[in-house]
DNA sequence: GCTTGGTAAATCGTATACAATTTGAGTCTC
DNA sequence: GAGACTCAAATTGTATACGATTTACCAAGC
């Protein structure tokens, strides 16, 4: 849990770098925030009333995470995974996330099934009042759980940047528009996880990943800003 | 290539965090920075002749690829993985080594190679003139070679933390101070490249990071300063 | 002797000032 | 009008000053 306290319980608590990163990080998975956006730093640090020594530690963090692409002397901006880049997201969680979840499996306690039940239904919730946005960062924050229910914290941090990345990959090339129609599987994989069934979850995991990687549109050239090139070839 | 020019050609080239961050990272790689050592900034500062503000910048890029830790108001200091981070950092290469290896096997070019060989070279030189901390941080880059030829970005960057992360776990718990024995598994890794045989490629490098392991010393309570709790607890 | 307390030095955290660079508008020319 | 040029405004990069915290040393007390 641990939110983060923005202005929390202990009156002038002042932002520290890692709560504007995380609102920030927050923002971009929630689609607040999209690909290609100026992250101006005088305007981020007015919004939270922090100087420019902040958010700059904010954003280089973030650089770190891939999640925002800094060019000297012009600034921090959201990052644009290319095609490549998006593949690459996919195809190592692929090399990751199953494997995790079993061992998820294997250690998961009662505690753990109730809160992973919670987040699926917050997800719902969020679904069902038209918070798209809310949703898709319930839905990455259910893969982290699972890493973090794993116990195995250096793949955690991987998986928590690969799902980091994976919010700017589905701002970008998501095929539908509409819903994410992926709550059954996760309802599947509790199942899994409430038998303590290990390789059940290994491989609806790594079904699940190919069923996301399968509604995205990886073709070449299409979300690149080509109007002029586009203009002339015709 | 490019290496990162610490006095390149042209005269006068400020050390920008990042050719700071490099030189440290090759200095712990080398183990002449050993774990828990206090990285003061005002003393590297004054070392690189440039401003803390620059210091700091590169001492969090090496606290985010866990080569550094850094601790409010105390400062940064070499990272020291405790023996469940030493196991992780190994699992972690075990899940993502072999199949790189496999890739790589697949797209070698004849370049590639030759380069691999010069490298293996080089850490013989190294190892025959008693550089050892050079032919452990050659040995590192081994892997992190086999990573770049695979043309997987991700992959290769998580693969390139473990690497160095791995020289702190060796600077803790190798067991034994002499030889780094390991040429030969370089050179069967790099037949089997000469052969673009991805399943041994893959096999091979299996058996070479379970090979690491096994020369660690991972049993519990020998690094830790426990002089207290163990004087009372008897 | 060992601990406790207090003060000075060392060190880190942050804001701010200023330099360097980029951006954009306006002007001029062809 | 399109393109090249100039200059001011906006923005980022870096050094430095100053406050906050920790550390180290030394003296006083039990």
């Amino acid at each position: 849990m641990k939110d983060s306290g923005s202005q929390s319980s202990n009156s002038k608590s002042v932002a520290t770098s890692e709560d504007i990163a995380a609102r920030l990080t927050d923002a971009v998975h929630e689609h607040r925030l999209l690909p290609g956006m100026k992250l101006n730093e005088d305007e981020v640090g007015e919004i939270f009333g922090v100087s420019r020594t902040i958010v700059r530690q904010a954003l280089r963090a973030m650089g770190h995470e891939g999640l925002v692409t800094i060019e000297r002397n012009r600034g921090a901006f959201v990052a644009k995974p290319t095609i490549k880049e998006a593949r690459e997201v996919f195809e190592a969680r692929a090399l990751l996330e199953p494997q995790t979840a079993r061992a998820a499996a294997e250690r998961m306690t009662p505690a753990d099934i109730t809160m992973l039940n919670q987040h699926i239904e917050d997800e719902h919730a969020a679904l069902a009042s038209g918070k798209y946005g809310l949703a898709l960062k319930l839905s990455g924050d259910f893969h982290v759980e699972i890493a973090r229910i794993s116990d195995h914290a250096t793949i955690e941090t991987f998986i928590r940047q690969l799902v980091s990345r994976s919010s700017l990959v589905i701002a970008l090339y998501w095929r539908r528009r509409n819903a994410l129609c992926e709550s059954h599987a996760h309802h599947a994989l509790l199942d899994a996880f409430e038998n303590k069934d290990g390789n059940s979850a290994e491989e609806l995991m790594k079904g699940h990943l190919l069923d996301l990687v399968s509604q995205l549109d990886l073709r070449e050239a299409q979300n690149t800003n080509v109007s002029l090139k586009a203009a002339l070839s015709q």
